[in-house]
DNA sequence: TTTATATTTCGCCGGTTCACGAAATGACCT
DNA sequence: AGGTCATTTCGTGAACCGGCGAAATATAAA
């Protein structure tokens, strides 16, 4: 019960269905979501923290950037059943829409700072 | 997106989801699912309304009494996607499993002091 | 080693949520 | 009309949540 609480829990801000959302396309590092969002980076760390520990999503650590990405894994039956389903939800929320024309015009490159 | 985190807001806590699950077997009045949860009354209402307000549960008022139930009307896309999946989750959970009993046990003639 | 950048942790502040009791409202019996 | 019970509304206090900036940590270039 506290389990399934904690899973609506997670899902029960916008800012974390945002997130959610612009990682449908594809995985994003912690900056690029901050850009995305607009937020402070300690904000959107916390929030990509709250939906990791509800395993929406998982990380992967890569240099000094942390990707995240949907939790296609299937161990987790809230994880399975929900994620699935906000997929088809709100496609065409304008802020969705805008957050995810956003992270495609963010040039990886030149935001996060790669040297060649 | 603001009515998709009202819905999953609305599934937030621990005793709104107890009142899901104890209305599937049958619908309650207020009085019978205060016996359950052992919270006031008001505190009770307001949950209530919150679910209600999300369109989870709905209410028949009879006499003096309010009657809630599941929401069964197809309307609303996330309650119809959502309120199965509650349905199956969770069915073993220990609390739930008391919180049925209780109501089972509940003598709805005479804890609503039903006039013959 | 120093500097730059990315990310997380921590503490604080303001707003929200959840619990309660008191009061208001509604329905029905006498 | 007066009394009783069911329910809701309202105000309040404690706990929680989401925002921020500062500080800590990690990685890698210079």
């Amino acid at each position: 019960m506290y389990n399934l609480v904690n899973t609506f829990k997670a899902l029960s801000d916008s800012n974390r269905l945002r997130i959610l959302k612009v990682l449908e396309p594809k995985p994003l590092c912690v900056c690029e979501i901050t850009d995305v969002l607009q937020l402070a980076p300690s904000t959107v760390s916390k929030h990509l923290s709250i939906l990791r520990d509800a395993e929406f999503i998982v990380s992967d650590k890569e240099g000094k950037w942390v990707n995240y990405r949907l939790n296609r894994d299937h161990t987790n039956e809230y994880v399975r059943h929900l994620l699935p389903l906000i997929r088809t939800w709100i496609p065409d929320d304008e802020q969705i829409r805008i957050d995810r024309e956003t992270a495609r015009a963010i040039d990886h490159q030149t935001r996060c700072h790669v040297y060649e």
